[in-house]
RNA sequence: GGGUAGGUUGAGCAGGUGGUGAGCUCCGCUGACUGUAGAUCAGCCGUCUUCGACUGUGGGGGUUCGAUUCCCUCCCUGCCCA
């Protein structure tokens, strides 16, 4: 049967060992995606101060969509009647779908999770709504993404005892097999999630779990919250060496900062996503190779450099960081366009700079480099 | 010139009719943000030797144990009338 999604590795990670990273390919029915990737969070069917020809600026090949945020707002019967989701937000390429399971941890107070699904109260009105596995993969059919990803139960990494975390995994499995069954939609590839938290036994039992399951994809989920990167990557190199014979791409969900994607792609991931970049922009900040600047800093003020010198991005091709920092200060729409487009346009360029260091067999002088 | 309402920490205000005015919102300064309840949030924002101390209610004077408050006087601002 043909996949709706597929993914080949172009070049494996090397037998001697030096690093997990690989570079692949990922083709899917609205386009093909280079991997090591990362995809921008466009929550509520946009990518918030950018639109599609931004984003094809940016170099963004796929994006991510927020299940439960449609779902409540416009509602996903309707975008169906519109055309689904690409047409309605006008974006032909890929997109991925989070299944509402981040809502579970984010919205804190405001939801219950029980065996059969979960029930939110909706951050706009208060209206109580309930997610089955079931009813996140509709929605999500519905939408019409690229990619669906299973209803599961992520937990925040430190904050929670080892009891929380072996219920979270029980549950995410149960419910995986319910959307595997649930799915329908032969042009909507579906990716499972492994949890496990921190908890080296239950990462484990999980990535066996869930990658003995007929998933398009494997996510790793849980992680990118209140833990170190030590524990991150430990945690990683767990799922990702029970993974190394599996055919499919992984995708660490929610990480987002420079030097967190390098680790990841060294320990084996294939994608990312990460509202951080966006929203840091949004809130004054801007990356740069030594790290970020906070543009609200009363230095910026009298500073006619642009963000980072050579940058193919709008915001640094014409604008100074005091242009920026005086928009900033003065509230002005424009600034959270610009610093949006730097910041994405920064981190995507950091992704191709790995993948060419990958296909030059580099990769481990780049991580080298960068480490220090 | 007469009348009237005012003068509080960068700005705008609150409060205070004899018993210790540092309260708010802006502005400003700094930090945070990782499958987006986030163009948001947190801290600081008179001075200093900062777990505390000092100064501060337009200026000056008076009454009083004690004055932002009462009295005198001057200055400044808005409005009204000449």
């Amino acid at each position: 049967m043909n996949r709706p999604v597929s993914f080949d590795v172009l070049k494996p990670a090397p037998a001697d060992g030096s690093t997990r990273a690989r570079l692949g390919h990922l083709s899917t029915p609205h386009g093909q995606i280079q991997t090591p990737v990362f995809m921008p969070v466009g929550t509520n069917a946009t990518v918030k101060a950018l639109d599609p020809d931004d984003l094809d600026e940016v170099g963004a090949q796929i994006i991510l969509c927020n299940t439960y945020h449609l779902y409540l707002r416009p509602g996903h019967e309707r975008i169906a009647r519109l055309g689904g989701l690409h047409k309605f937000m006008a974006w032909d390429k890929p997109i991925l779908t989070d299944s509402g399971g981040y809502q579970v941890v984010s919205l804190g107070a405001f939801r219950s999770v029980d065996d059969d699904g979960v029930t939110f109260r909706s951050h706009l009105d208060g209206s109580t709504h309930r997610f089955t596995p079931e009813h996140s993969i509709a929605v999500q059919e519905a939408l019409g993404s690229d990619i669906a990803v299973c209803l599961d139960q992520p937990v925040p990494p430190h904050s929670s005892t080892r009891r929380t975390v072996a219920e979270a995994v029980v549950r995410t499995h149960a419910w995986a097999e319910r959307c595997l069954s649930a799915h329908r939609r032969s042009d909507q590839a579906l990716f499972g999630i492994v949890q496990g938290g921190l908890e080296a036994d239950l990462r484990e039992e999980s990535t066996r779990a869930i990658s003995a399951m007929p998933f398009d994809g494997i996510c790793i989920g849980g992680l990118a919250g209140d833990e170190t990167p030590a524990q991150r990557r430990e945690a990683l190199d767990v799922c990702i060496s029970l993974l190394a014979d599996d055919p499919r791409p992984r995708y660490l969900m929610g990480l987002g900062s420079a030097l967190d994607l390098l680790d990841a792609v060294d320990a084996g991931v294939d994608m990312f996503d990460s509202v951080l970049p966006a929203r840091i922009a949004r809130n004054g900040t801007v990356l740069v190779p030594e790290g970020r600047l906070n543009l609200r800093n009363s230095r910026f003020m009298d500073d006619p450099a642009p963000i980072q010198e050579g940058c193919r991005c709008r915001a640094c091709r014409s604008f100074s960081r005091a242009y920026l920092a005086h928009l900033l200060r003065a509230d002005e729409l424009l600034f959270y366009r610009l610093a949006t487009l730097h910041n994405l346009t920064f981190l995507t360029d950091f992704m191709a700079r790995i993948r060419t260091a990958l296909a030059e067999g580099k990769f481990p002088k780049l991580v080298h480099e960068l480490a220090t």
